[in-house]
RNA sequence: GGCGAUUUAGUGUAGUGGCCUAGCACGCCGCCCUCUCACGGCGGAAACCCGGGUUCGAGUCCCGGAUUCGCUACCA
C-alpha cells in the first residue's frame, strides 16, 4: 500500500446530510489524515429528480462546523475537477462509448412500463444474460434499427453487460474477501439518455478513478453492488489502480430494529442532522445537533466511537487524537444501535471542559429567549452563574433551568418543598435570620457561612428547616448550588428583599401547614 | 423469495486458544459527601445467540442452525 492515500465523501444532494452520513465522512478523514492522505469532496448529483436545493451548501457548512476538513472538491478547488457529477457529463460520454465499443455494454430502448410487465410476468425477472435475448436492446434489434431510433430521440439506456458464471471477489479491509457469482446480479444500467447523466455506478467508477481515490469508505448498503464496480475496474482495465473497500456498518434505531432515520429523532427526541434544516418543499424545520445546544467535539467523539475503538479504553479523544489512533483494526463490523444517551454524556463532558467565560457567552442568546436582557448583568456575575451551575448541565439551554434564579427572583415557589420545609413558625425565624444577614460584616460566602449556621445551632432550630426555608425563599425550591454562594453573588439586599417577599406570599397565597 | 453481511450485559464496546470467577463506558440502583438538587467518590445488578465438533483447555478455531441488518430501481 505504497500509493497515496486518497479518500473521497461522496453524497448526494437529496437532502440535508444524515447523521450516518456525518460518520462515514469522519472515517474517511480520520483514516486520510492518519496516513497523511488527502480527503476529497465529490457531490453525486446524478439523479436530477432527486436534486434539493440548498443540499450541497448545506453538506460544506456541516463538515466545516464538525471540524472535517476537506482538502479537494466542491466548494474547496483542486486539479481533479470538477467535483459536481452534473458537470462532469462531457467525461462520462467518453467512458461509457469505451464500454460500448468494447462490446462490453449494449443500449435498451426497453421503456418502464415494459420493464414493469417484464417483472409482473416472471417472479423473480432480472434484467440479465439469461432475459436480455428477449428484450428490446441492440443485442437483439438490427443496428440500423438502433440507429433510426436513437436518431429519432427514442429515450435509451446503457447497460452493463455481465457474463455469468464467474466468481467476483471484492477485498474488503473490514470483512475480508466477499466473493459473489456474477449470476446473480443483472444488467446495471450505466447511463440514461433522458438526463444524459450516468447512474451512480458508473459515475462512482469513472471519478474513483480519475481522481486517483486509494480507498473507497462508504456505508454497508454498498456491499451488495462492490462486485458490479470490481467488474466495472476489469472491464474498463483499471484493476492495477482499483481502489481498496471498506464497507462501515450501519447506524441503527436505538429500539426496534432497522436503520437510523428521521422519524426516530423525532419520535425519540435527538437530532439526525449536523444542523437545522428547512426543507424547501414542505417548509419543514429539521433541528440539528448545532440548534440543539451539542458541541461539535462532542459529536466527533461520539460518533467516532460508534463503531471503532482505540483498543484500550480511552474514551475521551479529541480529533486530533482520533486521528493519531484511528485504524479499520478496531472498527466492528456489526450495525451500531445509535446510543444518543451516551453521545448527551460526551457534551456534558465537553461542556466542562469549556471556559467558564466562554460558556456564559454562549448562555447569553438562552437568556435572551427568556426575555431576560443579558446587558443588565456584568460578564463577571454571568460566568460566576455559569461556573456555579454547569456542572449539572448536558446541554447550554439547561443553564437557564439551573440558574433562572440569578436573574429574576422566584415568583412561584414548589409547594411540595413549602409542605416540607415551611412551617406556621418558618416566617418567625425567617424574620431573625433577616437580621443576622443583616447584622453581617462581611456577605461574602466564606465569612458569612459560619455565623449563620452558629445562630441556626445556638437557638436549638433545625438546620434543615431552616436552611431549605432560606432557599425556598431565595430559589423558589429546594435545588441549586451551595446556599452562601447563592447569596454571595446575588448580594445582601436581594437576599434579604426575596426573603421578605417569600415571607409575604407564601404566606398569603399558600395556606400553612 | 434470492444474495451478502452480522451476532459479548438495556446500549456502545474490550477480548486474536489458557492471564475471563469476561474488562471499560453510558444508562439504572444503592451508599458516602451534604442545607437542597446536582457534581464527585465508592459499591451493586446485568452479557459470551443456539447446537455440534476440534483441543488437555473455546467468548476466542471449524461446521450447522437461528437472529438481526442490508441489497435485490432508468436512487444513491
Amino acid at each position: 500500500m505504497d500509493r497515496e492515500v486518497r479518500v473521497r465523501f461522496a453524497p448526494s444532494p437529496t437532502g440535508p446530510l444524515h447523521i450516518g452520513g456525518v460518520r462515514t465522512a469522519l472515517y474517511n478523514y480520520l483514516f486520510a489524515r492518519h496516513n497523511g492522505g488527502k480527503m476529497l469532496l465529490r457531490i453525486e448529483d446524478t439523479d436530477s429528480n432527486r436534486f434539493v436545493p440548498g443540499a450541497e451548501d448545506y453538506i460544506i457548512e456541516s463538515l466545516k462546523w464538525l471540524g472535517i476538513k476537506i482538502d479537494e472538491g466542491v466548494g474547496h478547488g483542486g486539479e481533479n475537477g470538477p467535483y459536481r457529477q452534473s458537470e462532469r457529463r462531457d467525461i462520462y460520454r467518453k467512458y461509457v462509448k469505451q464500454l460500448l465499443d468494447a462490446d462490453r455494454a449494449y443500449i435498451a430502448f426497453d421503456t418502464p412500463e415494459e420493464l414493469e410487465a417484464a417483472r409482473a410476468a416472471t417472479p423473480n425477472f432480472q434484467y440479465d444474460a439469461s432475459t436480455r435475448g428477449s428484450m428490446r436492446n441492440s443485442l437483439t434489434m438490427p443496428a440500423d434499427e438502433v440507429k433510426r431510433l436513437i436518431d429519432s430521440g427514442e429515450k435509451y439506456v446503457v447497460r452493463f453487460k455481465i457474463e455469468p458464471g464467474r466468481a467476483v471477489v471484492v477485498d474488503d479491509l473490514l470483512r475480508g474477501k466477499v466473493t459473489i457469482k456474477s449470476d446473480i446480479l443483472d444488467d446495471k444500467v450505466l447511463y440514461k439518455s433522458a438526463d444524459d447523466l450516468p447512474t451512480y455506478h458508473l459515475a462512482n467508477i469513472v471519478d474513483d478513478h480519475l481522481m486517483g481515490i486509494s480507498h473507497v469508505i462508504r456505508g454497508e448498503e454498498w456491499l451488495p453492488s462492490a462486485p458490479l464496480h470490481v467488474l466495472l475496474y476489469e472491464a474498463f482495465g483499471w484493476t492495477d489502480t482499483m481502489p481498496h473497500f471498506v464497507h462501515l456498518p450501519l447506524l441503527l434505531k436505538p429500539d426496534g430494529k432497522g436503520k437510523l432515520s428521521k422519524r426516530d429523532g423525532d419520535r425519540l427526541g435527538f437530532p439526525v442532522f449536523p444542523l437545522e434544516w428547512h426543507d424547501p418543499q414542505s417548509g419543514n424545520i429539521s433541528t440539528g445537533y448545532r440548534e440543539s445546544g451539542y458541541l461539535p467535539e462532542a459529536v466527533i467523539n461520539f460518533l467516532a466511537l460508534l463503531g471503532w475503538n482505540p483498543g484500550d479504553d480511552t474514551e475521551i479523544m479529541s480529533i486530533d487524537e482520533l486521528i493519531e489512533k484511528f485504524s479499520f483494526e478496531h472498527c466492528s463490523r456489526a450495525g451500531a444501535k445509535f446510543a444518543y444517551e451516551k453521545g448527551k454524556w460526551f457534551n456534558h463532558h465537553y461542556l466542562q471542559e469549556l471556559d467558564d467565560a466562554k460558556l456564559a457567552e454562549m448562555f447569553k442568546p438562552v437568556l435572551r429567549e427568556h426575555g431576560v436582557n443579558p446587558d443588565d448583568f456584568s460578564d463577571e456575575y454571568i460566568t460566576k452563574v455559569v461556573g456555579m451551575v454547569k456542572g449539572r448541565i448536558n446541554f447550554v439551554k439547561d443553564l437557564w433551568d439551573q440558574a433562572a434564579f440569578f436573574f429574576s427572583a422566584p415568583t412561584t415557589y414548589d409547594p411540595k418543598a413549602i409542605k416540607k420545609r415551611w412551617s406556621a413558625e418558618t416566617p418567625a425565624i425567617m424574620n431573625e435570620l433577616i437580621d443576622q444577614l443583616q447584622a453581617l460584616p462581611d456577605f461574602s460566602s466564606a465569612a458569612s457561612e459560619q455565623p449563620i449556621l452558629d445562630w441556626i445551632n445556638a437557638n436549638g432550630y433545625h438546620m434543615g428547616n431552616v436552611m431549605n426555608a432560606f432557599r425556598l425563599a431565595v430559589v423558589g425550591e429546594c435545588k441549586g448550588p451551595h446556599m452562601f454562594d447563592i447569596t454571595e453573588l446575588l448580594g445582601r439586599d436581594e437576599t434579604i428583599s426575596r426573603i421578605r417577599t417569600a415571607i409575604d406570599r407564601i404566606k398569603s397565597d399558600e395556606p400553612t401547614v
